[in-house]
DNA sequence: CAATGATTCAAACTACTGTTTGAAATGAAC
DNA sequence: GTTCATTTCAAACAGTAGTTTGAATCATTG
């Protein structure tokens, strides 16, 4: 009763033969996926989902046993999507290079693509709100992701991806990015020409990487000026 | 039954006579506030303020006639302690020290102040969640705020206000600030050293004012470099 | 003191949430 | 065609939300 865990009992044995049932499964998953990236975890409701799905109400609990682990099935399956990140792998660019490509695919999966950027939507509800499905996620994926950008920001500067400066200006770029998404209703209000067209949202991305890559360097000089190994500059 | 504008209809003539009456009113608007500032909109309930006033579940109903018109209430009046922002209207100092200070002003004001910044912790929750009482609260308190931000940017970077690189440079501050308060509850995880301590705290309202004055030092210069009004270079 | 209006209170009401239930439909295997 | 587990379904359940109600309390006024 408590072990929620491996709940599709009636499903464990996979009897070889179903057709309709993984369909309507997948179906409220994908229902799931657009909901929460839509009103968050507590913002959707089953009966939402389902109605998209066009399965009964009690889908979800057949299914899933309960709406925590529809959502957490729904970010693992995010996470299958998300860690195969190409191009945080690819080392034989710039590192500065390889962060203006970041910033700019992340804002284009959020802003251009056909249906948005579903994962990054559902994990921008978690960023305000937490839910207990989060810290499996956290560390299984979001976790690598910030890791390996915190190395690829600490390149750039000359500094470990342990160093505060390198964590302050890796939460500067993500900031900016990121406010694109949270606040994107008030900022509708605040700029109504921001419409974010592929042009704008292209310009965008230019103007954070120029934006955060003009004090990378600023870091970067001013280590080359004093001896290697002085880490006690900054904080003037 | 549809007008909700004027409820306090049984308070309206102020009888020239109430004391316990004007204590709960406004013991409920600061449970409110606090519970509004914790949970946003949707997340505080009734009772929950309610008792917190020690005001009973038909209280705000009373008095406020339903939840929307106290968070209207409340909205309004952090409204009034916003719009005097000191900082905001000193021009003898410059813009780049104005700006520095407002950064540091602000995060302060959320992390360190013995009881945190209120209405700055409901604005990220509408920011991130609107309702319907924000369009006021936005045009009233927000874009004024904003506005003046804008110039003192523009001021920096030697551009109008509704430059779109100054809003791009205004949008990449607030960013970086707001980043810190929205995804607190991730932040933390991701970075278990960040407590956000008094000394921390100064150090990130540094970090930003240097993270952002390196690239609007750099706007400036490049339009000195180009003849005036020659204002189509960026994008390149 | 009686009366009047403002305020408080406990309880119920309505609506919505996630969840459970038990019967009905489905479909493959014998 | 019967059997059997899987899947669907409508309905109800329990819990919580905001809100309403009508009587009880209180304070002030005539």
């Amino acid at each position: 009763m408590n072990n929620t865990s491996d709940y599709p009992l009636s499903r464990r044995p996979v009897p070889a033969t179903r057709l309709a049932g993984e369909g309507t499964r997948e179906k409220l998953l994908d229902a799931a996926e657009q909901a929460f990236a839509d009103h968050g975890f507590e913002g959707a409701t089953v009966r939402e989902i389902c109605l998209r799905a066009g399965a009964n109400i009690a889908a979800v609990n057949y299914y899933f046993g309960d709406k925590l682990n529809l959502y957490t099935e729904v970010l693992r399956r995010f996470a299958r999507k998300l860690d195969v990140e190409a191009a945080l792998s690819d080392r034989t660019v710039s590192p500065e290079a390889l962060l203006r490509a970041i910033i700019r695919m992340r804002l284009r999966g959020m802003f251009t693509s056909q249906n948005p950027d579903l994962p990054f939507r559902v994990m921008m509800h978690e960023w305000a709100h937490p839910t207990p499905a989060m810290d499996r996620v956290l560390n299984d994926t979001l976790r690598p992701l910030y890791d390996r950008f915190r190395e690829i920001v600490g390149a750039i500067i000359g500094l470990p991806r342990d160093h505060e400066t390198t964590r302050l200006c890796v939460h500067s770029i993500m900031g900016q990015a990121i406010h694109y998404v949270q606040g994107r209703p008030i900022l509708a209000k605040l700029w109504p020409e921001l419409t974010m067209t592929p042009d704008q949202v292209d310009r965008i991305a230019d103007h954070i990487a120029d934006f955060s890559l003009a004090y990378l360097h600023t870091v970067k000089s001013a280590r080359r000026r004093v001896t290697p190994d002085a880490r006690e500059r900054k904080r003037s």
